[in-house]
DNA sequence: CGAGGATTTGACCCTCGTCAAGACTTGTGG
DNA sequence: CCACAAGTCTTGACGAGGGTCAAATCCTCG
């Protein structure tokens, strides 16, 4: 049940590349996890060490300052790798957006398997390298970008992340329509904006027909081409 | 002279951990590369495909937009990496801010190397890691700190990295007075701020007897508690 | 000494945050 | 099945932080 073998992320996940030998050796020191939405995987600042691969489901890394503002530094989806291997603890919290599995290992167990397995690591340093290129190309949206250019990348953003990672039915290509794992509050740490401003500019856009809102959190874009034109 | 056995990085930069023959097979793949201030080394989008690491002075990462806005998405001091190795060409700018010496590799043969030589990826992977925390770190700044905050954070991070990689002349602990590599401009695009409210911030802060500014681009902490409490 | 660039300072104003109220969803229990 | 409550989202009024534009001042270097 909880093998790799029938792992729906087998082979998109650092996984991939592993021979079976070496994925019974994983498969023997991770285990299984369900995050029901709203709950923590791993606290700010915890020393609980552990790194996991997200086999299903949505999760969002935040840091966050004394005075409670809260900033969302990265989006975990399916095949993801989350937490941090090797030495240091980065102080980012992971809580689950929707009810998610994944495959958590102690960090020790972890740490000592991808260093004997370099094609494992390998594969680590690939998906560090192109988290590293999305996280830059997004302080470019916090630092530069003003609101309604943040709204548009981030449709833009989401109707292809969901698309690839098969969360909606449309399969090939961005998705004109899907359903934000986020709230509204969730959508303005993402942004680094305030709920309020949010809400009016996604209402905005709905005005103006760019895109429609058939329920709270389902978005359907209408005309792309104004959201890469609005993207800046 | 261009040889790695001299390279004053040879023990921090990816290469510590190379034995001796693995440094001259290194060695052969490489070479020394003076870039003066304000030279590019790569362009935003451009395919020179190549990887460096950083022998000696400070260099810029940046990203912009069609119409001009400027993000500066990293810093890379000595014994740093630079570039993207692997698959995708990340599309950032490289620019000197002082006068720099780096050790570049052809792209494709910094691949073939590296993946033969799992340690090498190892100490990339770390440094990676690294500088994705650090990435992250800075998306809380510039997302959801005021321009004071920010300022202060700025301050106190140059006053760690630069005593830790040896740009100033006090060898332990943060330094109390340095020269930033930065011009007020460069703040801004660090920052996500523009040139007159960090002038202002600068003043201010000088006003209130927390630095000092006795040149240009020199700073003094004068009270380095309050800049803490400033931070935020 | 003068020119050109960088920085500072000032005046103004716009975007977006704040505060507050109202509307819409969702869930619960009677 | 409905009333009520609690949470989420929207809308409005207002103001402040920081951006914009313009001018003055300060370095730096030929």
């Amino acid at each position: 049940m909880s093998s790799c073998e029938t792992c729906v992320v087998r082979n998109r996940a650092i996984c991939a590349g592993l021979d079976n030998q070496e994925i019974v050796a994983l498969n023997a020191i991770g285990r299984r996890r369900s995050v029901s939405a709203g709950e923590p995987l791993i606290w700010e600042d915890d020393d609980s060490l552990l790194v996991a691969n997200v086999i299903d489901g949505v999760l969002k890394l935040t840091t966050s300052t004394e005075d409670g503002r809260e900033q969302i530094v990265g989006v975990a989806y399916p095949s993801d790798f989350i937490g941090r291997p090797f030495g240091q603890t980065s102080k980012a919290s992971v809580v689950a957006l929707t009810d998610a599995r994944v495959c958590v290992f102690s960090r020790n167990d972890f740490d000592r398997f991808a260093r004997s397995h370099p094609e494992l690591e390998h594969k680590l340093l690939e998906r560090t390298l192109a988290e590293l290129d999305r996280t830059r190309s997004w302080m470019m949206l916090l630092g530069r970008k003003t609101a309604p250019e943040k709204i548009a990348t981030f449709l833009l953003e989401m109707s292809d992340r969901l698309a690839e990672t098969g969360c909606t039915p449309i399969t090939r290509g961005p998705a004109k329509r899907f359903t934000l794992p986020f709230s509204r509050q969730q959508v303005a740490d993402v942004l680094g904006l305030t709920i309020e401003t949010v809400s009016r500019q996604f209402t905005k856009l709905k005005n103006e027909g760019v895109i429609d809102l058939p329920a709270r959190r389902d978005v359907e874009i209408l005309n792309r081409a104004s959201l890469v034109a609005l993207a800046g």
